[in-house]
DNA sequence: CACTCATATCAATCAGCATTAATATGAACA
DNA sequence: TGTTCATATTAATGCTGATTGATATGAGTG
């Protein structure tokens, strides 16, 4: 379980995933147009939307010759924005930056 | 910046790491305690610590002779409880486990 | 200062996984 | 049925990063 869950962390922490995840949370959007947006090789996007499908994470939905992709979970996005939070200092306690807060003095 | 979001969840992603993580979200704990209940070489648990601080996800105290570690942002439990949600399951729309979900009948 | 304990750093190795290129499948349409 | 377009799969390569072992730093104590 634990496993899981960490699996999935990873797998939308992979860059080049993040960016489909993103680009996908706005609205649904076929393979062509996720490779023009991300501007990677359709092969690749391909493999990756696999990974991301295998983590229940996009479903798809094939709609003659195209294929729709869509995020499966809002909770993927309120993850973004709780990281997005963090990223920019804007999280709750203010985490020190120089590593080593010396309670005991030196010398 | 997105590249620094993304650096976070893939940071927390790695399972060394989340395991870290989820110890020190009951409680600070110096670097010894860790190394027993991840059950990890020290040196490794120590490299895992320098990735975590450095991304400002874990701040530093020095007690004494030991340095005790603790969560800086309450935001990444919460990234953890989302995560748990999705891999549970539990996530408000339900993901289609059979990838093609076909609209176009076939034949 | 010498010794010990706690923690950090460094160098080397190994494994996972993203990327690439080539090929296969499968739908639409003539 | 043959051709084209959209997408998926496979095999090979390369890079990132986790792990290991050895060593260094630095605090406390005699």
């Amino acid at each position: 379980m634990d496993q899981r869950v960490c699996d999935l962390l990873k797998v939308i922490g992979e860059a080049s995933r993040f960016r489909i995840m993103r680009y996908l949370a706005d609205r649904p959007r076929n393979v062509s147009e996720i490779v023009r947006a991300v501007g990677l090789q359709q092969s690749l996007v391909s493999h990756h939307l696999k990974v991301l499908r295998d983590n229940g994470l996009l479903k798809a939905e094939r709609k003659g010759p195209f294929v729709n992709y869509s995020v499966s979970c809002p909770e993927t996005t309120q993850i973004f924005l709780l990281a997005e939070k963090i990223a920019t200092g804007k999280c709750a306690e203010k985490g020190e930056r120089s590593w080593l807060t010396r309670t005991t003095p030196p010398g």
